[in-house]
DNA sequence: CAAACTACCTGACTGC
DNA sequence: TGCAGTCAGGTAGTTT
């Protein structure tokens, strides 16, 4: 599932295959794909065409880009979302079941595609958004950018009334974490995922915050983490950190640390991996 | 106002 | 073999 590090995987192809071109033509073959778009395919399709993109950009798991005229377009990956830069004529390539949108460019090379199987993800248009889109402006900095305060955001996960992985999971507090980061971060500050945030000490937030920038950092290096073909580089490559996973997907493996079978139980419609021995649940929650 | 809950989706997999 | 049920899960909108 793309979250951070997959989206800054996405984001640094696109730079390679979008920055400086033209779109010339929008096929929107799934309108959910551009269902935040309110004013529907057609119009969205319109406003592209003549357009050039200046710089593609992320912030969490946004991304978008910034366009000629001061307006981006604004996209989401979902869960199974990819871009994916088509064949170069004359190969060919068969169509992807779930590809939602094509856009085609006036320099006559490969057409960007958004193929996307659950359809969670989308693209809109976002109008003077090149800067900073206004509706993500209630995403918080995430760890990568170089604005990124550390005091701020451990002020602000220890001031939220819930459990640490809720906290961690709310893209207001800190953005770009999901299911799979959270699991591993709370593994890496020894927390189990139900502790109150406001319950946890300064050091112990930053301590949780730190491992979730240093583990989508090293998942950054490692090209993202791929479980099966829903995420995947617009070269079509998959990452491999997943061979680095302590926690989450381990069930019944051996703690890396303490060799304790690690254990999963339902969370918030999901599930959460942690070690019973290392992350120790809080007396509320028993 | 903040926290919690739910709808939205498809395909792989499990159990009977 | 088939079919109902479960799971994966990010976000917006609704409810508490």
């Amino acid at each position: 599932m793309p979250e951070l590090p997959e989206v800054e995987v996405v984001r640094r192809g696109l730079v390679d295959h979008l920055q400086g071109r033209r779109f010339q033509q929008i096929d929107v073959l799934n309108p959910r794909a551009v269902r935040r778009h309110l004013g529907g395919p057609a119009e969205f399709s319109s406003l592209l065409v003549g357009r050039r993109v200046d710089v593609v950009r992320r912030r969490g798991k946004y991304l978008w880009w910034a366009l000629d005229n001061g307006d981006a377009v604004l996209a989401h990956l979902g869960m199974s979302g990819q871009f994916r830069i088509g064949a170069l004529p004359p190969l060919v390539i068969p169509d992807s079941p779930h590809l939602r949108v094509r856009l085609a460019f006036d320099d006559g090379g490969a057409d960007l595609l958004f193929i996307d199987q659950r359809t969670f993800g989308g693209l809109s248009y976002s109008e003077g958004g090149a800067d900073l889109p206004s509706e993500i402006a209630h995403i918080a900095i995430d760890p990568l950018d170089p604005t990124f305060d550390l005091d701020t955001a451990v002020a602000a996960l220890r001031a939220k009334k819930t459990g640490v992985k809720r906290a961690l999971l709310d893209q207001t507090v800190v953005s770009g974490i999901g299911n799979i980061y959270a699991d591993e971060a709370l593994w890496r500050a020894r927390l189990h995922y139900e502790r109150p945030a406001s319950s946890l000490t300064r050091a112990q937030a930053r301590e949780v915050i730190v491992a979730a920038t240093e583990v989508m950092n090293q998942a950054l290096v490692a090209g993202g983490t791929s479980f099966d073909a829903l995420y995947v580089a617009v070269n079509g490559e998959s990452g491999y950190f997943d061979r680095s996973l302590n926690a989450y997907g381990q069930e019944g493996e051996p703690c890396p640390r303490c060799g304790t079978p690690i254990r999963r139980e339902a969370f918030m419609n999901r599930s959460s991996f942690f070690c019973p021995v290392c992350q120790k649940a809080p007396r509320s929650s028993r």
